[in-house]
DNA sequence: TGGTACACGTGACCC
DNA sequence: TGGGTCACGTGTACC
């Protein structure tokens, strides 16, 4: 304000010509009565201006607080940390959230719950994101002697199932299996060894009567 | 910096007494050059001053800048806009991240591979996201006929496994099941089920010597 | 005392 | 033309 105010004095100081003026005439009455009013308007104008800006100022520091209740873990509070901290927060977040979205396998929490497919189906994918591990995705005819079956399918290639998946539903069985150690030359090995397993697994369990 | 300029100009003319000065006497002269001086060591201290604001400004610019690559879907690019983008993106995928990681039944991605337990242990629990899906864990002995029995402690109670999550390491086995449809009243006459399943496979299946 | 951070009012620019 | 945004240099406060 005071800041403004004094701006404010020279500007009208220098329309008055920057010095003193003891005696005018009226000619240059009128025209400085003139100057002043435009001064007047200007001055308006610009307590306008400088209002909106506050108001801008505001909105934006606003923000700024918003962002530091946000944040975690933040230890200088000035408006340069925030929004570094800021830009690594999104960064990371972003990361995690493709991260868990990937969600180490391909299961992805979309699908939680994912049914056999009506059709067999047999599908191996090297993982990503784990080195030395491989899904193994099927779909069948669920049978009692299934389940020894792709066990006697993994033994066949020695590897050994880290994590298996399992869901049976309407007679369908839908696998997935997650193998590790299994070297690039044995994939098509397992590959076959599944099929065989699971449109005829090798004996039939009897069905238990309870 | 013309700005700058004729700040200057008028502040070093005020100094000199606001107006202008044909003739001076040799102590208004000498008094004239100390204050000249004077005013030398401020200017000089304002223009470090401005030009470390400047640095300040930048440092806070690149930041805006940063951001306006990062987020996406970014229509205003003005700095408050930004900010309340930003602020809304942050919430969202923190928001998206605790989401993910209860993930569906607890199963966060931290513990994809969850090892059985060296003690025996079961534990039945109601999956707080999703109604009517208990979630039963528990670690025991494996033995070939452990699926079998826990299948008929499932059929027992008449419920349906949605989903399993089974690991064998060890001789050792951990068996996650959510299993839907089971009213508060049965989930008691489940756990009895399967503890005996878990202790005591109802009958063992002979090991195929392949 | 110097360095740092902020709010301020202002001129310039753009719809 | 006016409302909005920005960069600027400055005054001020804190350490």
């Amino acid at each position: 304000m005071q800041h403004f105010r004094s701006h404010y004095n020279s500007e009208v100081q220098m329309i008055r010509g920057g010095f003193p003026q003891p005696l005018i005439s009226r000619t240059y009455q009128t025209s400085f009565l003139k100057q002043r009013s435009k001064a007047e308007i200007k001055v308006v104008a610009a307590k306008k201006h400088s209002e909106a800006e506050k108001r801008r100022r505001m909105r934006i520091n606003g923000q700024y607080e918003t962002l530091r209740t946000i944040l975690p873990n933040l230890i200088k509070k000035d408006k340069a940390s925030v929004l570094a901290e800021t830009i690594k927060q999104v960064k990371e977040l972003k990361k995690k959230v493709s991260k868990l979205e990937q969600d180490s396998c391909g299961n992805s929490s979309k699908d939680v719950v994912k049914f056999p497919s009506g059709a067999d189906r047999l599908s191996l994918e090297k993982c990503s994101n784990e080195e030395g591990l491989v899904k193994a995705t099927l779909s069948c005819e669920d049978s009692q002697g299934l389940m020894s079956a792709i066990s006697r399918a993994m033994g066949s290639v020695k590897t050994k199932v880290v994590k298996a998946e399992i869901v049976s539903v309407g007679g369908r069985n839908r696998s997935v299996l997650w193998v590790q150690g299994l070297g690039n030359d044995r994939m098509g090995m397992l590959k076959s060894s599944l099929k065989i397993a699971m449109h005829k697994p090798a004996f039939k369990m009897r069905r238990s009567t309870q």
